[in-house]
DNA sequence: CGTTGGGTTGATCGACCTCAATAAAAGTGG
DNA sequence: CCACTTTTATTGAGGTCGATCAACCCAACG
């Protein structure tokens, strides 16, 4: 597993690594790198106040992974938690006989460790070249104690990200695979919109299977249904994504 | 709908009311009320001293419904937020053509208001005779201001909750019919065990229509691999539930 | 006693899966 | 830069699990 560590007030030059998607928590400078970051107002950090940032800066390690590589595994104690700031994530449970639920995709300014409890919930490796902010669980923890106002933030994403998981189960329980391939396509959308605006272009880092394996479908349906949207001219497939033709058709699907 | 309410420091006696299931927050004396609670090591409650209890104690109004009485609506304002102390309810989305999925049961102990959004994201209603402590959002959000560890604990739930939903999330995406139902039964099975203690008799306050809605199943189904299951001796299906004969059985299909 | 809502059972159907082959893309090493 | 492997995506043919449609039972209840 290819990792990059550096703590945030050592200057070093990025030398030949991957690539970060998104140029992130500069590292050449010893000043508080978080005024920089572009995907704070996203995240948990937004709750802070510049003081707060300065002590939270002193606590976290920017992380450069490649594709592929693993953040944490399903059932292992949980030392540290992370915040995306560039690249894309999978999140996922295996079952013993090795079949697989994507339960998210992490996107930059999402947060991981919601979950409070001692060992994760969930696998997650990197789809892409990967940057994050990491703090030890029990300094973040710490922290949490003598931040109500971050406590309330971390709160409310949590709640957010329990809404999600009830959609989800809509989408799996209730839905066709037409209906959910295109509620993810939507999904999907709107999320990156938080990131990078509002475009018809959605970036699918992801393979066909672990679209699949979010949806509960085969990677064959996934690729059978795009392509028949695609033929029916509400996509455009392209290299590492779609482009949306009819958001109105897609919206239509996803929601009734 | 049916629904008494009534100030807990009122002396009313109960009436001909559909009897609760469990009599709690007795509501003849003027006194604090939660300390007799049978559910407050179970509930969000636990996490208060004894003078905080005072303080709740006076925001909250207990009430009891009856079987089918609606709590709150999706998409309507959120209004109050319920500790159900006796009884069952139905927690499910609606698709716009009609479709349901269930997205979890409360039994006592559980708390209805985790989701810190202004609109409800899903419908509640009693299966079976239902008491709760309700207590008006906007009193509960000061309160929560002031007591942090109340909202560690809050939170702690929250994570809980999304947790299961994950699984949930496996369930749905990826485990067969007979596998959903297995995981059903162990899954209440352990959640009862909290509120009852540990016991081979799982009461069933739902509808097969209801199971299915939660599994993503049709009544069907439900009803022939539970029939399966009881003529392959793993269950006995009796009035309000089942007993379970082979719980390693279960257990295998749950978690395989 | 008719009515109603829930549960069970059977016959048939179809949406999605499985298996298989091929194509296209992305690495990899010379 | 080009052969070669590996991974990912697509497409087709055929099979299956769970859905659908329909009948019936039973208990509760006015």
């Amino acid at each position: 597993m290819e990792v990059t560590l550096r703590k945030k007030a050592d200057s070093a030059a990025s030398m030949g690594l991957p690539q970060p998607v998104l140029a992130l928590c500069p590292n050449s400078k010893a000043t508080i790198n978080c005024d920089k970051c572009r995907v704070r107002a996203l995240s948990l950090c937004d709750a802070l106040g510049p003081s707060e940032l300065v002590e939270l800066d002193r606590m976290a390690t920017t992380i450069s992974v490649g594709a592929k590589a693993t953040l944490f595994e399903q059932d292992q104690p949980c030392e540290w938690v992370y915040n995306i700031t560039a690249g894309s994530v999978r999140l996922y449970k295996l079952l013993p006989d090795g079949r697989r639920q994507v339960v998210g995709f992490a996107l930059p300014g999402d947060f991981l460790g919601l979950s409070m409890s001692e060992k994760n919930a969930f696998s997650a490796d990197a789809l892409t070249p990967t940057n994050a902010c990491r703090f030890s669980r029990n300094d973040y923890s710490n922290f949490l104690d003598e931040k109500p106002h971050l406590l309330r933030r971390l709160h409310s994403m949590a709640s957010h990200e329990l809404s999600l998981a009830q959609d989800q189960m809509v989408i799996l329980g209730r839905r066709t695979a037409e209906e959910r391939v295109a509620a993810f396509l939507i999904g999907l959308r709107n999320r990156w919109t938080r990131v990078n605006g509002n475009h018809v272009h959605v970036p699918l880092p992801m393979t066909r299977q672990d679209i699949g394996d979010f949806l509960g479908l085969t990677v064959e349906t996934v690729s059978r249904l795009m392509t028949r949207l695609a033929r029916e001219k509400a996509i455009v497939i392209v290299p590492d994504g779609v482009r949306l033709l009819d958001v109105a058709r897609l919206e239509r699907l996803a929601e009734i």
